[in-house]
DNA sequence: CATGAAAGGTCAAAGGTCAT
DNA sequence: CATGACCTTTGACCTTTCAT
C-alpha cells in the first residue's frame, strides 16, 4: 500500500526554482574513515536467553537521539530520518561543531536543530558509529550488525532493588535520636543481613542467573565489601554526620569505637558528601551498584567476557541516565575508586578486629568479606603475602557460598523481614560444584544456622 | 508507514482569498487561513492526483504578497525572499505592528516596506502560517570558539607528557629480544626514574604549580604507585606478554621472580589487554593520568575543592575526547578501579620484599610508594593497623618530597637523560614548610645523592 | 525470486548571513 | 535595527544493496 504512483511530478514543477547550482556537497572533503577500529569488545551478543520477547515498542519506535518517531536502525541506533541524515552529513563532511552553551543542550524533536554539537554527540552516545557511514557512491558489503546494547534494563534493576530493600526505613525516617548506637556486634549483624540481601538482589537479575554457579559465587564474593559501603552510604544520605545501618542502628560521626570511626568518617566525607552534592537518583544508584557487581576482573571467573559485557551495559545505562548534566556520569564513576578504597580499609579493619578478638565474624562474613578461609581459627594472619588483595579472592572454591546458589527465588513475604529466610531444605546437593580442584575442600553442614553464599543462592 | 493517501489538494492554492479585512495584528496570531485546509506540509512530491491544471505562471512565479518574483513556497505561500524573511522575523520576534493609515495600504514590490502591519496581514491572507516558522537553529558560521570548562587543556597535558617521555623508546622499539630481563633492583631503579619524571610532569601543569606546597606534595605522594603502573602499561602496549620498563628492561609474562610475576600478570591481563582492545589514544591517556593525579580524596589536602575541580575538568576533557564511541569513556574510567587495585598489590609486594630484605628501597620510593616512614629500619611492619591504606598517606609531613617542590623548571636537555637532573642547589630552604605538626620530623640532608619529592619540586 | 532492513540520494522548504 | 539577495541545512521520500 505504497504510493506506487511514480513521481509524476505534475504540480508546480517549473516555478523557476532556481536550483542552487552550487549545491554540490564538498564531498570527501576531509573524509577519513577511521583507521578500522577493531571493534572492541561489546559486540552484539544476541540475546541467547529464553524469553526476551517484547522489544519494547516505545524504545524501538522512538529515535534514540531526539525521541521523534524512528524509521528504523541507522548507523547503529534506532533513529528518525532527520538524525540519520544529520549524522551522515556530519560524518561525510567531517564536521566539527562547537556548542555555544555548556554542552548539555537538550536534544529532542523540537530542539534538535538548536545545537549541532550536542546533537552529534548524542548520536554517538546513542550508538551510532561513523564507520557505518559509507563512502559516497559505492557500497561496502559489510552488513555488520549494530550492537544491541544488551538485555539489561533499568526496570529490572530497579525492581531487584525494590525487592531487597527495607521498606520501613524508606517510608518513615523515624527520629534519629531514638536509634541506638551500634557496637561492633551490631555492625557485623547488619553486614550479614545486607550480604544476604545482596545475594537476593543478584538473583533477581536474569543475566546473573544465567551464569555458571562458580561465576555467580565469584561475583558475589568479589566486591561484597563495596556493596556494603555503597548501601550504607545511600541509606545515610538523608542524615547529617550519621551512618544508618540496615538494622536501624547508627554510627555517629564521632563517638564510636576508634576502629569504626576511621572508616565511618571516610564514608561520610568521601562518599555520602559527594553523593549528596550530586543528589544521586535511584536509577543512578542501581546502575552504579550493578557496575560494581559485574566486575570482570575478579579472579576465577570463567566467563569474564560475559561479565564484562554486562558491566558495559550497566555503564551505558548509567551514562544514558545522566546525560542531562555535564560531567555527572564521570563524577559518579569516579566515586567507585573511592568506594573501593574505603571498602578495602573496612575489610582490613574487620580483619584486624577479628584477629584481636574484638569482633565475632561468622562464616558468611568470613567468606564474603575476608576471604574464604573461614571456619578456621585466627591462626594465620593474612599479611601481605597470603592475601595481597583482600577484596578479590583467588579462586572460587566451593564453600558456604556454593551451596544454594541454585535455589529458587524465595518470595519476600510482604517485605516484613529484613533477613532472608534460610533456603528451604530440599535440593542441597549440587552436582555441578567441584569443578575446581581447590586446594582445600571444606564441608559445611550447618546451613540452617549458618548461612553461606552457596546456601543463599 | 507511508503517508496514507492524503487528500490531494492541488497545491496551487488561490491566495486571492479575501479575508476579513478587519484583522488586527494581534488577531493574526490565531488566524487560521481558510483556503488551505489541507495538509499543509507534504512538500516535494505531488499527490498522484489526476490532472491538475497547470498553475498559472503568473501566480506561481509571483510573490503572493508583493508580486515580486517568488522564490518558491514559503510558510504556505508562494513568495519572494523578502516577504519570507519579513514573515519569519515578525513571527519569531512576535512583532505587533500598527497601521498608521486605514489598514488598506498597497503592498507591492515598491511599497512593501511602507507599512508592516499591512504587509504582515497580507502574508497571512496569502496563506502563510506562523506554525511553519520553526525555532531558531544553530549558527552556521563556525567562528565561535567553544568555551572551556576550566583552564586545563589537552594541549598543556600533551606537552607535559611529551616533555617527560623517553623519546628513544618511542621512536624505535628495538628488538625485544635484545633487552634484558629485569631483576628486583632494575625494577626499583626504573620506578625511581619514573617517579622523578612524574614530578617533572606535574610541574609542567600550571594549575598544579598554583597549589600550596603541602598540597603538591600530597598529590605527588598519593597515587604515585598508580602512575607507575599506568605508565608501564602504556609503554607495554605495543608488545605481547611483556612488560617494558622505563629503563629498557623487560619483565616477561612468566619467568621472573615469583613476587613480580603476580603483579606483572595482572598488569598484562587486566590493564594492557583492555587498553589494547580500546586502542587508547595519547589524548585519552594523558586525561586518564590527570584524573588519577588530581585525586581530591587524598588525605591532608588543604585545597581539596580545587583539586576536585581540576579532576572534574580532566574528566570532562576525557569525555569529550571519547564521545565518538559509545561506552568508551566509561570503560576507560572503570579501568581506574583496576589500576588502583593492581597498584595496591604492587605496593604490598614491594613492602614485603623490603621487609624480607629482597629489595633495596631507597628513600624516594619509601616516601612516595610505601608511606613516609622512610629512612627507618624495617622494624615496624606496616600491618593493617598502622597503615590501612598503603596508597594514601595520612598527613603531608615534610620529608624528601617537601624539599625542592618550589624549584624552577629544569629544562630537559635534549631528552637525553631519563633521570632528571638533581635540582640546582640554591634555594634549598623552604620557609613555608613546617605548617603541619607531624608527629615525626626528619631531616634529609642528602638531597644530592638521594632525591626526594621536595627536592624534586 | 521476493522481501525487508539499512545503506544511499534528492530537493522543497526550512534556516542563517551580512552588506546595505 | 530591519531588509533581502544569497547561501546552508534539514528531513520526508525514494532507490539500491544484500542477507535471508
Amino acid at each position: 500500500m505504497k504510493i506506487s504512483g511514480t513521481s509524476l511530478d505534475l504540480s508546480v514543477t517549473d516555478y523557476g526554482i532556481t536550483l542552487d547550482p552550487t549545491f554540490t556537497m564538498l564531498e570527501f572533503d576531509g573524509l577519513r574513515v577511521l583507521p578500522v577500529q577493531t571493534d572492541p569488545l561489546i559486540p552484539g551478543h544476541a540475546p541467547p536467553s529464553v524469553a526476551v520477547p517484547v522489544p519494547q515498542q516505545s524504545s524501538m519506535n522512538l529515535c534514540a537521539i531526539c525521541a521523534d518517531r524512528a524509521t528504523g536502525k541507522h548507523y547503529g541506533a534506532s533513529s528518525c530520518d532527520g538524525c540519520k541524515g544529520f549524522f551522515r552529513r556530519s560524518v561525510r563532511k567531517n564536521h566539527a561543531y562547537t556548542c555555544r552553551f555548556s554542552r548539555q543542550c537538550v536534544v529532542d524533536k523540537d530542539k534538535r536543530n538548536q545545537c549541532r554539537y550536542c546533537r552529534l554527540r548524542k548520536c554517538f552516545r546513542a550508538g551510532m558509529r561513523k564507520e557505518a557511514v559509507q563512502n559516497e557512491r559505492d557500497r561496502i558489503s559489510c552488513r555488520r550488525e549494530g550492537q544491541a546494547v544488551g538485555t539489561l534494563t533499568i526496570d529490572v534493576l530497579m525492581q531487584a532493588e525494590a525487592f531487597t530493600q527495607n521498606p520501613s526505613q524508606n517510608l518513615m525516617m523515624r527520629d534519629i535520636n531514638s536509634k541506638k548506637i551500634a557496637c561492633v556486634g551490631d555492625v557485623c549483624e547488619s553486614m550479614k543481613q545486607q550480604l544476604l540481601l545482596l545475594v537476593e538482589w543478584a538473583k533477581r537479575i536474569p543475566e546473573f542467573c544465567e551464569l555458571s554457579v562458580d561465576d555467580r559465587v565469584a561475583l558475589l564474593r568479589a566486591h561484597s565489601a563495596e556493596h556494603l559501603i555503597l548501601g550504607v552510604a545511600r541509606r545515610s544520605l538523608p542524615y547529617n554526620d550519621i551512618i544508618l545501618l540496615g538494622n536501624d542502628f547508627i554510627i555517629p560521626f564521632r563517638g564510636t569505637e576508634q576502629e569504626m570511626s576511621k572508616v565511618a568518617a571516610r564514608i561520610l566525607e568521601e562518599l555520602v558528601r559527594p553523593l549528596k552534592e550530586l543528589n544521586i537518583t535511584d536509577t543512578e544508584f542501581v546502575c552504579l551498584k550493578t557496575i560494581v557487581f559485574f566486575a570482570p576482573d575478579c579472579p576465577g571467573l570463567q566467563c569474564a567476557q560475559a561479565v564484562r559485557r554486562l558491566r558495559f551495559q550497566a555503564q551505558v545505562l548509567l551514562d544514558e541516565s545522566t546525560s542531562e548534566q555535564r560531567g555527572r556520569f564521570g563524577e559518579l564513576l569516579l566515586l567507585l575508586t573511592t568506594l573501593q578504597s574505603v571498602a578495602w580499609q573496612m575489610v582490613e579493619q574487620l580483619q584486624l578486629m577479628r584477629l584481636l578478638g574484638k569482633a565475632n565474624v561468622d562464616s558468611l562474613l568470613m567468606e564474603m568479606l575476608l576471604g574464604e578461609e573461614a571456619t578456621r581459627g585466627p591462626e594465620a594472619l593474612p599479611a601481605s603475602e597470603s592475601n595481597p588483595e583482600p577484596l578479590i579472592f583467588s579462586t572460587a572454591t566451593e564453600s558456604v557460598l556454593s551451596r544454594g546458589i541454585l535455589t529458587e527465588h524465595i518470595p519476600m513475604h510482604n517485605f516484613t523481614s529484613v533477613i532472608l529466610p534460610v533456603p528451604s531444605s530440599g535440593l542441597s546437593e549440587d552436582p555441578l560444584l567441584p569443578t575446581h580442584t581447590g586446594p582445600e575442600v571444606f564441608t559445611h553442614g550447618q546451613a540452617a544456622d549458618m548461612p553461606t553464599v552457596h546456601t543463599c543462592l
